[in-house]
RNA sequence: GGCGGCGUACCCAAGUGGCAAGGGAGAGGUCUGCAAAACCUUUAUGCAGCGGUUCAAAUCCGCUCGCCGCCUCCA
């Protein structure tokens, strides 16, 4: 298994550790607003990480924090006029809530930075003792220059970072690369007491922290997005490692942005969407399928169009499940032998698992994985269009289903059924018709095309189709589906 | 200014040395009472451009053009 490692600037062969262990600490979000897509691409991106690596039989510690004190929430509680720490649960809140829509599992371990203050004061007293950092007026500074390797994951060096500096200027730092381990409070600033009296921590700090207590010094993956790189992921290094002597993360997983109208989405430009407001128009699979069609690390232009192909896409996968389900339903003669068509079939069946499994081991590549999946059931359905009837054909189709849902598991999508789908898009689309009326409607039509009452038939066929509900006939029933468009 | 990335069909998107995956859209066809779905055919002798290395290049090297990101809070 190949794993892009940006420390190194290369996909290196995957070796953790200790034998068959992984250990994962994702930076999370901070909880002063409602999470964007930019958000669920990250989280989508680790969650599928965690979920293949335990896929391959890797004992998998997965940690994934909550920034729940910082400028952003304290400047939003004054806002609203209401406490900090109230503002920190109302998104934490939140933020389940839309993760659990697309699909994205907890953590093992979800630490919120104002738990861990002590091990953060702890880190800090021993960066003082050890020389790395130094305390001016109750804040506490990292000083950079003390730490050989600083910049070697953003691969950028001292002297370009001064020159193109464009840092708060402070005074109080003795070098302006410097940056905060504890900031002194300010007056009605939320504060815990230190050795160097009322403050709280820096940003960074808490991940030196959290992923210390959890995962140990040294760990295998560490990730987040790539804006996180620097400074936060820089910074995190140069703190663990001065503390601990120890290598920090051995691999660093980056994923990209999504883009709109080719630029960064991001609140600053105000160029963002948030998680529920596309959810109010897509399915919550649908965005989680598109945010995995592009590789991890590549840049994804976010639109309304992309977002339309994506749900034709899957509608293609379920209508496909629909197929598979009214064969393997129907009657069907014992048969030792597979069909000329299954003996084909079976070829692709019995080399489809080996294929997903080497996209994915080249560092995620849920794109050409599920290139893959597709590929899977264009020939399923040539497959069906031959009419498949043996025992022994069926069991192909059965195994289809089984590879299909395995791998969709991984990945986290094409888990529900055809009917589940479409109900889902029913209420999204909004469209007026119970399902009651929808079947009462096909009986009518279907007593008409008895009786050869083809012009009833088609307006029956026309009316639902006006509302948005496609029938499909088939030999022995009509299955109804929603319209894509 | 420093560092990094990207440019593959009408659109999206895999592919990092050996005949250019997959999806969407379009056109034609098979099937169907009519449809839908599915399938078949078709759409890049070509991978931003120009040179070079190689038996062999989208893939490696150089230059040019265009776009983007980081260097400040950001997933």
């Amino acid at each position: 298994m190949k794993i892009y490692n940006t420390l190194t600037g290369k996909k290196e062969e995957f070796i953790p550790l200790m034998p068959n262990k992984v250990r994962i600490y994702a930076c999370g979000v901070t909880v002063y607003d409602y999470c964007h897509i930019g958000h669920a691409r990250s989280a989508i991106v680790f969650d599928v990480i965690r979920r293949y690596l335990k896929y391959r039989g890797y004992d998998v510690t997965y940690v994934r924090n909550f920034t729940d004190i910082d400028d952003k929430i304290i400047k939003r509680a004054n806002e609203e006029d209401i406490p900090w720490n109230v503002v920190a649960q109302k998104y934490t809140d939140e933020y389940y809530a839309d993760m659990d829509r697309l699909g994205v599992a907890r953590a093992d371990i979800e630490p919120k930075a104002t738990e861990y203050i002590n091990e953060m004061i702890e880190i800090v007293k021993g960066l003082i003792d050890k020389g790395f950092a130094y305390e001016i007026n109750g804040n506490v500074y990292f000083s950079v220059e003390r730490f050989k390797g600083y910049g070697k994951l953003s691969k950028r060096d001292m002297e370009d970072m001064m020159a193109g500096a464009r840092v708060e200027v402070d005074e109080n730092k003795r070098n302006p690369m410097d940056f905060a381990l504890w900031k002194k409070s300010k007056e009605g600033e939320p504060f815990w007491e230190s050795p160097w009296g009322k403050g709280r921590p820096g940003w960074h700090i808490e991940c030196s922290a959290m992923s210390l207590k959890h995962l140990g010094e040294s760990f295998e993956i560490h990730g987040g997005g790539a804006d996180l790189l620097f400074p936060h992921h820089e910074n995190e290094i140069a703190q663990s490692e001065a503390y601990t002597g120890k290598p920090f993360a051995k691999y660093w997983v980056h994923n990209g942005f999504i883009t709109i109208n080719k630029e960064k989405m991001s609140k600053s430009l105000g160029n963002f969407f948030t998680i529920r407001e596309v959810l109010n128009t897509f399915d919550p699979e649908v965005l989680r399928f598109f945010l995995l069609s592009t590789h991890y690390r590549s840049p994804i232009e976010f639109s309304d169009e992309q977002l339309k192909e994506a749900e034709s896409t899957l509608d293609r996968f379920y209508t496909t499940l629909t197929r598979i389900d009214d064969v393997i339903e129907r009657q069907y003669a014992e048969n030792k032998e597979f069909s000329k068509a299954g003996n084909e079939f079976s070829d692709f069946v019995f080399s489809f698992k080996e294929k997903f499994v080497s996209a994915m081991d080249d560092d995620f590549n849920t794109a050409l994985a599920l290139g893959h999946i597709f590929e899977l059931i264009k020939e399923v359905n040539r497959f069906l269009d031959k009419k498949p009837a043996g025992s022994k054909d069926i069991e192909l189709l059965l195994m289809t289903k089984q590879l299909l849902s395995e791998t969709g598991n991984v990945l986290n999508i094409f888990n529900r059924t055809a009917h589940e789908w479409n109900v889902s898009l029913m209420k999204l689309k909004g469209i007026a018709l119970t399902e009651e009326e929808i079947e009462s409607k096909i009986k009518q039509r279907n007593d008409a095309r008895q009786g050869k009452d083809w012009k009833l038939a088609d307006l029956i066929r026309k009316e639902l189709e006006e509302k948005g509900i496609i029938l499909e006939d088939k030999k022995d029933r009509t299955n109804w589906k929603v319209k894509i468009c």
